[in-house]
DNA sequence: CACCCGAGTGAGTGTACGGTCACTCATGTG
DNA sequence: CACATGAGTGACCGTACACTCACTCGGGTG
């Protein structure tokens, strides 16, 4: 049976991950997570002894919801073309990305991922998605990479927020970018 | 005439460069700086009243390399089909960044954006890549925008470390990907 | 009841960092 | 000589942060 350390723990994981997205990691602090938490800071420690820990777990909760919205995406083209597939898994990772949260995270654990640890973690995140993407889509290594690469440049235009100064080369960068609402 | 502080200054923003490259913005102090750049951190202070603006002159610096680079790139390629130069300016871009350096503070600026000056000097870094790749290779909206997205995942690659770790979904992502010596 | 054990915290500790300021020193100028 | 000016620094201040520890509390068990 789960001790209550070990359901309050993904809940902390879960402050730590809008924590960091906000912040980064040298930008946040634990007491910052403790108080999104709603615990001391503290109980944080003793739930994660090491703030690279605390990092970990939120990007672990990160990757682990966008799989989830890909693989929503590849159901709902199931059958499809590769190309197909991919277009509505892009699709579902544009709708997943709309509050930012989970897209600034990865950009702030690619900015600390020569921290051993982080790093791993940042890779193994990386496999995943990319493992998925290739696999559920069966498309070719050139459009997997192709949708990873357009992945990256949708970080940079939201992170930069690219998108709102309205200049030429901004529209040169973001035209065809998904964007809902 | 240039007093001396104007010509120290420059000194100065290059040490800021490789110093912020290595730690981002919030894992390098200003006396880290000055210790690059041999100076008291009292004196970085003197220079440049404000660690952000400290950052600022670092990003110029590193834009106005890449931009000479792309320039040498395209020039290599005078007269070329778009295609051709955009291809000699990523040669050119490979090259310059085997160091890592301008690469990683771009990626730290990214997880930065939202501190309002930072993200303007990057804006105003972007605009200039955008803008420059654009007219000198006379290259379509979406050929350019693929030249950065790209970029991108270039970045990625290097400062995830990926191409070290060699497993299948490495290579998915960085097959084709230069990467000179 | 006595006892234990996990949950949870208040109050610290050491350190490091951004920024300031009063100061020294060298140079040039009347 | 007296004096101004800019280069450059040492010593300092307030604050904030990662991490620790001794402690309290409440629920279960004999």
């Amino acid at each position: 049976m789960l001790s209550t350390a070990d359901i309050r723990r993904p809940i902390v994981a879960a402050a730590a991950l809008t924590a960091f997205a906000r912040g980064g990691f040298h930008g946040t602090t634990v007491a910052d997570v403790a108080r999104d938490a709603e615990i001391s800071p503290a109980y944080v420690f003793k739930l994660f002894p090491r703030k690279e820990l605390l990092f970990v777990a939120a990007l672990e909760v990160c990757f682990e919801r966008i799989v989830a919205a890909l693989a929503a995406g590849a159901d709902a083209a199931e059958g499809g073309s590769p190309e197909a597939v991919l277009d509505s898994m892009g699709d579902a990772y544009a709708h997943l990305i709309r509050d930012r949260t989970l897209l600034q995270l990865q950009v702030h654990a690619q900015s600390v991922a020569d921290v051993p640890e982080l790093g791993d973690a940042l890779r193994a995140g990386l496999a995943r998605v990319t493992t998925f993407a290739s696999e559920r889509s069966a498309g070719s290594d050139d459009q997997v990479q192709r949708f990873m690469a357009f992945g990256q440049l949708c970080h940079l235009l939201v992170t930069a927020g690219i998108e709102e100064s309205g200049e030429r080369w901004a529209q040169v960068l973001s035209h065809g970018i998904r964007h809902p609402e």
